[in-house]
DNA sequence: GCGACAG
DNA sequence: ATCTTGTCGC
């Protein structure tokens, strides 16, 4: 059901380096960073969170709120957020995605892919955004929010991968990294305590106003010794805020280091590929 | 030439 | 991302 809403965006795997930058400073240009969607930010997590302290409420209320379409009836509604992940097997790439409404998943769906290029540092929505956009296409609902791995505004021209998929669908989308690939900690990021976060300042390697907030160090968990956790790099792909995309990781990270749509996504990518390593195809 | 680099 | 056994701990 999702479909590009700007086709001439669609991540050509052809185009030469010099194209695929160029198009990247487009597609920058055509991003929002601020807030821009429907849903209740506070409404993204595990309905148990939320609903805790209401009576015992039974699993049929959070239905109603909904129309036949599946669309929000009103601002009081779980949202649907996608968790997209791939796996890889020789040249091909297994994407996945598993769409969640309070932390239930409705739907789930994956494409198996031909890749074309090699992962290159800023460029990997051209080799992962065609596996994405095939796997999408197969799905039935409408996301409310996408969450991608990798970064969105945290990158060389602004234009991450979840910047990609966001300005392309244009829908709500953020990036969740597990590294930093350009940008300063405004603090060291080093051992620090769950639920700490810093902004992330563009530097000369940022086609970005140098000190512009790109996106924020999250430190989604914590052990009280040894696996010291890095935290998690996210920024906004296109519709949100740096500060928002951060409260809703945090909101999303149900006790782990990373956000439950793309666990689940990371978990059926692989299964799926196990499925297509094991039959050769779906 | 050196540095630096999501998945 | 992927190749991979066991192991420590809640």
């Amino acid at each position: 059901m999702p479909e590009p809403i700007r086709p001439e965006f669609l991540p050509d795997p052809v185009l030469d380096r010099e194209s695929m930058e160029a198009l990247q400073r487009d597609i920058a240009e055509a991003a929002s960073f601020d807030d821009d969607f429907r849903f209740d930010s506070a409404n993204v997590g595990t309905i148990d969170d939320r609903d805790a302290g209401a009576a015992s409420a039974d699993s049929t209320v959070s239905l109603d709120r909904f129309d036949a379409d599946g669309d929000s009836a009103d601002s009081s509604a779980a949202p649907l957020v996608a968790g997209v992940d791939q796996a890889f097997l020789d040249d091909r790439a297994v994407s996945a995605v598993v769409v969640q409404r309070g932390g239930e998943v409705v739907e789930r769906t994956y494409a198996v892919t031909e890749l074309s290029i090699p992962y290159v540092p800023g460029l990997l929505a051209f080799r992962e955004g065609g596996p994405i956009v095939d796997a999408l296409a197969t799905l039935e609902s409408e996301p409310d929010l996408y969450v991608l791995d990798g970064s969105g505004r945290i990158h060389f021209r602004q234009a991450g991968i979840a910047t990609h998929i966001g300005v392309l669908f244009d829908a709500p989308a953020i990036g969740v990294a597990k590294s930093l690939l350009c940008g300063t900690p405004a603090d060291p990021v080093d051992e620090r305590p769950a639920g700490w976060r810093t902004p992330i300042a563009a530097d000369d390697r940022v086609d970005a106003p140098d000190g512009t907030t790109i996106g924020y160090a999250y430190q989604s968990r914590q052990y009280d010794s040894s696996p010291v956790i890095n935290p998690l790099y996210v920024s906004a792909g296109h519709r949100v805020s740096a500060e928002t995309t951060v409260d809703l990781v945090a909101a999303l990270c149900d006790g782990y280091k990373l956000p439950e749509p793309t666990r689940v996504a990371d978990a059926y990518a692989d299964e799926a590929k196990r499925e297509v390593a094991a039959t050769g195809s779906r």
